[in-house]
DNA sequence: CCGGCTTTATGACATTTGTCATCTCAAAAT
DNA sequence: ATTTTGAGATGACAAATGTCATAAAGCCGG
């Protein structure tokens, strides 16, 4: 099957590549180390599967996957990431991915999902069957634009300037999200975000 | 060589190992997943070379590297870490490593800087060769110890029953740092000195 | 058209943060 | 023995943060 590799780490990209050419049936046709790349890739290799880091530079990898999904390309998806985290795993099911790898997974299981997949199954790290159901993101659309600016580190007053609104709006804001997420003060909002992979 | 690997992120673990044991004149006679593990297997397995990741569970790699030096263990250490920062960087130096790689490198660095090492040379990936000098730490030890429990989201109050001492002189002590780091605030603060790698 | 929902705004308030000048006390340095 | 230094404390203050109740304006579905 042909494959293209996907992931910013020059040495993980290197090496996986460099492991899964080593097998029979899997030929590495390209390899990318950003969104954009990946996705002129696939779209003018038509590979059978694509391998996709999430945390990339220029586009993430769940971007990359909901085009792919979107332009109806025939390539499968299969998200390789480093964290567990809720957020992701949802986001990638609505994508309509094949496969969902951790990179703390054996690196046995990364050929064995390829084929998995390219046989028409799904592959997903057994490590994540018990973070399935919990924590949808509670945030509102604008709640989550003005974490992201907390977590830039922007005062209430920066924050207003930039979204045009007033300082006091921002303020509730913050207080929602506050409760929302359970947090003490912004830097725990902050951490509690990450860890379920809201702040994509 | 024998050599242990020592990265707690399975996949590139696996990797890495497989690739390495694929050369002739390298065998991985360990692999470890935390920085107590690698010590140990150290200890134990007398290798010629250790090549270590930074952010790992337990201890950092450069704990690690800190111990086998101070331990007098004839071992050679290569530390592998994610980012450029020049705080690991210059403790990595003082520790005595052999080698510093990025994992960005191309996986062909990898091999090639082992087998410098081993022969009693010093291998830094091409990319640090710029972040040499600049940026040592500017904070105390005490601040470094607030700087990161601002990082879990403490506030002053909680801090000062931590490390008992008053919550005005915590304030002060996050006023220096602010003023130090030249940061607007704690979370500026908390970015800045990631990234320069001060909070390990 | 009405009632409910969302977005935004306001004002009042308590708490936390950040800044500064100043003070004590003990240890180090001379 | 006296000065210098450093860690820590204090108090006063301005600014930012967080909480709440309330309200205006707009939109949407029935």
């Amino acid at each position: 099957m042909r494959v293209i590799v996907a992931e910013d780490q020059g040495m993980l990209r290197g090496a996986l590549s460099a492991l899964l050419d080593l097998e029979d049936d899997i030929e590495v046709v390209a390899q990318a180390d950003n969104g954009e790349q990946a996705l002129e890739l696939i779209q003018a290799l038509q590979p059978d599967i694509c391998l996709l880091d999430i945390e990339m530079p220029k586009m993430t990898g769940l971007d990359v996957a909901e085009k792919v999904k979107a332009s109806g390309l025939p390539c499968k998806v299969v998200i390789l990431t480093t964290f567990s985290r809720s957020g992701y795993f949802q986001r990638a099911m609505r994508a309509g991915v094949h496969g969902f790898l951790l990179k703390d997974s054996p690196i046995e299981e990364l050929s064995a999902s390829l084929r998995t997949v390219q046989l028409g199954g799904r592959a997903v790290s057994p490590a994540l069957a018990l973070t399935f159901w919990d924590t949808e993101n509670p945030l509102t659309s604008k709640e989550q634009e003005i974490l992201k600016l907390i977590a830039q580190g922007l005062s209430a007053n920066e924050m207003a300037k930039e979204l045009f609104l007033s300082s006091g709006t921002i303020r509730n804001y913050v207080s929602e999200i506050l409760q929302k997420l359970d947090a003490k003060n912004r830097i725990d909002a902050i951490a509690i975000a990450e860890k379920n992979g809201w702040l994509v």
